[in-house]
DNA sequence: CATGAATGAGCATTCATTCAT
DNA sequence: TATGAATGAATGCTCATTCAT
């Protein structure tokens, strides 16, 4: 999201090298196919197809490794909360904001898996909790965002507090996240729609 | 709480064995306070008290003694529900089960690490998902009874769809426990409440 | 050769104990199968079938189930050869005797298999050797008698050497029993034949 | 033999890095010194004088290790082979080739006792399997053509068939080889000597 | 005789990391 | 930037062995 807002045709930084970021990508293939303890550098090597050297020479310790990759992530879902149509009902616009952070296809699967595994090591590993705080609080903002906006449309009573219920909203997809992706068969969606009726009456 | 159903009140070998049940112990520290990818072998016997090689003795593989880990910790949380009084409102039934299952204490926070842990090793390891279901459904199950329950006395609408809102509320609590290890300071009974009163209304 | 041979009704120590006797089998059978270094105390019992504990009963350490599944092929081997039928003409007695040295069956094959692989270790662990040389020179010894006995009967040329004979053909048996665990395509029974023709000339 | 012929008198990196080699010779100084099941990476790291790691670095697994030092050894025996003069008499010519692969100096016992334990590895491990057949196939070829080629001067009787003779002179050694390496006290060279005599009449 | 618990040493293997190129 | 060699410290696991029952 900010790569791609803010890139003049080639800044400098940018990506640092086109390694780094193919590297990057790599490390979040792992964690979500393998799991996280099966990370390592020589892994994320193989996967990347490049040498154990050259993971190094860009992420100096396996924890560098591991934020890069939630990071990218957490940046990730937020390009594609960031990208979605904001017009329509409030009741529909939040059901496809909410949809992109759901584990609904392949690409999202893999980012939940990683958002929940970053949870899970955050717990025992401070370093990482900067990375979640800042997709949740991204998340919660736009939420709450959106729901205030439509007081004034008169969509949404103003009984309805905008924080709380984005942060019921918030907590109830954090919680299809963790349940989808072990149980694939889990109707998410079902679940989502009572939620949105639930908090926006 | 299946054990102390099943057997007579201190059968002999009770549950495979004192050690056993101690090293399972061990693991779940060991998760809950190091993560998921320092549980080893050592790391647990040293936790334990024991020798590596009796760890393994009663856990042949890694892969066992992450099993009885999560299976342990499923079981306690269930038996704390399990232990709920069900007396009273709904709304302040259901708020005191799902409190259980937050880390709102130290105990319940060493639970809820190994609960989203699991979660995240399982969307890899298919064999720890069966673990997770287990859980889940005794959680759904009992909250959307006792919703069931409260539409006979008239004190929840008919309108509220048992099931939907249990799972709603199952969502709620699942996401709170991901952001609440994460985040010690979300206030997470303030969401919980919220959600409770959108979703029984 | 020698239990059978001596043996008195159901004398004291005899095959100290049934059990004793299945966990040697078990040893052959492992080195035979899986190789000299799979032999363990553990993979022992588990073929014969008993516990751990039970095989360190009989045979106290690694060394000692070694030495028991050599002895036992070297016995076994040995009553073959000593139950072969010596009536006939010599070229067919020796051929008929040293086939049931050749890896020519299953059994045979096993026991080959265990008999070279004592040959290599005893290289290394010269308390094997005994065993080795007992096989060796009680084959040598049947050979030479059955020569020297045809030198009588005028079938075999007095310039031919009973011991310097015997010694070429038990060579040429363990040449073909080492090629012939490996290769099983080669035919063994044309070489035997050639090296018959060329000695008993 | 095959390295020197294929490259340039000393190219750079020569035979996959000079610690390779020290390792695949240490693996087989350790095979001959105290056996085949003593072999782990940890002993040839300590022979040769490296880390366990540079071990692993360069032979991935045990098993590789021993192949390497097996390959290693049937190329060393061939190559002494190859070397050996081919003037003189045939039974001269065939005696000091002989001579070659049999256990009669320091250097020819390690190289047969790593030859005896390669047959009967290969038996449960058919990886092996080729590396045996290659150095069987080597020296049976160069017996039979020598043979093949005293027809010409009519040093040999027609009436002997060279690669059946080859077979029966392979067959000896192989199983002198086998004896030898336990029996430090055996004639080899009388053996080999009758077998000659016999085979070649 | 036999079992199963427990120990502690050993194994192959993988790992993060350093260094020379 | 990137590679491959090398190190040394883990890891999971198997092992022989001891001991109480």
């Amino acid at each position: 999201m900010v790569n791609t807002r803010t890139a003049a045709p080639t800044s400098r930084t940018d990506v640092a090298s086109k390694t780094a970021r193919r590297v990057a990508d790599a490390a979040v293939s792992v964690v979500a196919r393998e799991g996280f303890d099966l990370l390592s550098v020589r892994s994320v090597a193989r996967e990347a197809g490049v040498s154990g050297g050259a993971v190094q020479h860009h992420f100096a310790t396996r924890a560098d490794l591991l934020l890069a990759a939630f990071a990218q992530t957490v940046e990730s879902i937020s390009a594609r909360l960031a990208a979605t149509e904001l017009d329509g009902k409030v009741h529909e616009v939040l059901h496809r904001l909410c949809e992109q952070a759901l584990p609904l296809d392949e690409e999202r699967r893999r980012e939940a898996i990683v958002w929940v595994t970053l949870s899970a090591a955050a717990a025992s590993h401070p370093d990482l909790a900067a990375a979640h705080r800042r997709g949740l609080v991204a998340f919660t903002d736009l939420v709450a965002d959106i729901i205030d906006s439509s007081h004034r449309g008169g969509e949404v009573p103003e009984s309805v507090d905008p924080r709380a219920a984005a942060a019921v909203l918030v907590a109830v997809v954090d919680g299809l996240t963790l349940q989808g992706i072990v149980e694939e068969s889990t109707d998410l969606d079902a679940v989502l729609r009572a939620a949105l009726t639930a908090v926006l009456r």
